[in-house]
DNA sequence: TTCTTCCTTTCCGTATGATGGAAAAAATAT
DNA sequence: ATATTTTTTCCATCATACGGAAAGGAAGAA
């Protein structure tokens, strides 16, 4: 534990709540208090205080612990101040359909692309990056998409604040690099994500924005890389661009 | 605070989560401190620790809390558990244009009825019990649909634990009256919540079972009484028993 | 400007309440 | 039936969460 001005049993009890989302299975108290490294009592204890809450269910015929309703709910009231992802869902379902790989909505939050919504191929591919998940701006199409929108003097702040995360050999390592792909995305209109956040995956993504030119998120399609092969990602690119300009102009005029 | 053996800052903590939550706008420091009861410095260490952790996001242009994006990426675990939720929303929104009126899906946990998806009504209309949402099983369309596939014992010893709740004056409020309807659930194959839950709000519902014959979850469409009249509603359960019904065979040979 | 006022953030001494070991209870395996 | 593992309860200790107070900011009024 760091000297930070934490509560402690608070940041240990969201870590275990974070534990349960993130394994596809429900967990055993034995085993999670083993993963977070804590006494089985102290773990007990927080989880049957998270359960009288509704955040996490025990299935008692199987002694495992879950994700709870309440914390789905809560949740879901962070997708629905944006209040584009709803409207945005049928033109990624388009986008599935018509290139048949994943497709993706997402927003950058605090310099980290978020992906907001997906719906995934039905190829068989698991998410790389599942709604609510998080990646360096710079090494996504749809972060380095939204960044396009912004001047080079805010890129440039923003990248000596957060540096670049070197995720694969692809990623950006330096701003000069970084800098002459804003320039082609902005010239062509949407951005490539060559592997660059996890090799053998590449992605194709432009941005909606307001009738008042600020950028509202990105739509992008990702898929296994010899399958959206660099000669199919031009065209899909397009599909892309069109639909992040539909669906501009559907939730412009409201 | 009662006697419990709960972790006071955990439920303190995921008070003011919930409360985020439930209101649209962000809340402000003192607002927060002061609708939950508690000291401002107390409240600051809670969020700035929920902070850490992602699970809540610091506007500071407008000083102002919101869920934040761990929240959202934990409560989207508890969908995908359920992996019935994605290929249902095909069948709720044929549902919703069917019968121009507000679609769910819901199943049973700890006895209540909660709501997972829902695609609603395009007509105006606020969603009465929103994804998240929980109701007594007794006092919904889905809840008893989901109940007539227990045995009479089951029911009954449900009953006996959880009582009734009087959520309007047509709610059920003996378990002769429950058993009467639940008879004449299985008869005809769907449920109807006949202004038992909410005044002025009249749901009809039928439930998706596996090959194996357990019931799985059930959907529902559910709109203003006066719109979904008597009369209307018998067609639209037709509707709604055939989507749960083909929804049934979609998801059972997986 | 300078003086309000309101809100956020940090600090610190106190005693509350979270902690982990251990024992009891329950479930599961042998 | 016995052994083993896992869950739940209990309790004495002291770490730590608490709230009052003060410092630090921001926004507006005079």
């Amino acid at each position: 534990m760091e000297r930070t001005g934490d509560v402690q049993s608070v940041s240990r009890a969201l870590d275990l709540l974070t534990r349960l989302g993130s394994s596809e299975e429900g967990q055993r108290l034995s085993e999670l208090a083993r993963a977070a490294g804590l006494a089985v009592s102290t773990v007990h204890r927080l989880l049957t205080t998270m359960q009288q809450a509704g955040f996490v269910h025990f299935d008692p015929a199987r002694s495992e612990w879950h994700v709870g309703r309440e914390a789905f709910a809560v949740g879901a009231a962070y997708v629905q101040r944006r209040d584009f992802v709803a409207p945005a869902m049928v033109f990624l379902r388009r986008l599935r359909d018509e290139s048949r790989e994943t497709a993706n909505l997402g927003i950058l939050e605090d310099g980290q692309l978020v992906t907001l919504a997906q719906v995934e191929s039905r190829e068989i591919t698991r998410a790389i990056s599942p709604p609510g998940g998080r990646v360096a701006a710079t090494c996504s199409a749809m972060g380095k998409a939204l960044l396009a929108t912004w001047t080079d003097e805010q890129i440039a702040m923003f990248c000596k604040q957060n540096g670049f995360r070197k995720l694969t050999p692809n990623s950006h390592r330096t701003l000069a690099s970084l800098m002459a792909d804003i320039r082609t995305i902005r010239k062509r209109g949407f951005a490539i994500d060559d592997e660059e956040h996890v090799a053998g995956l590449r992605c194709v993504a432009a941005v909606a924005s307001s009738p008042q030119g600020d950028a509202i998120c990105a739509l992008s399609v990702s898929g296994l890389a010899n399958r959206l092969s660099a000669a199919r990602a031009s065209p899909v690119a397009g599909r892309v661009v069109v639909a992040a300009r539909e669906f501009a102009q559907k939730i412009g005029p409201r």
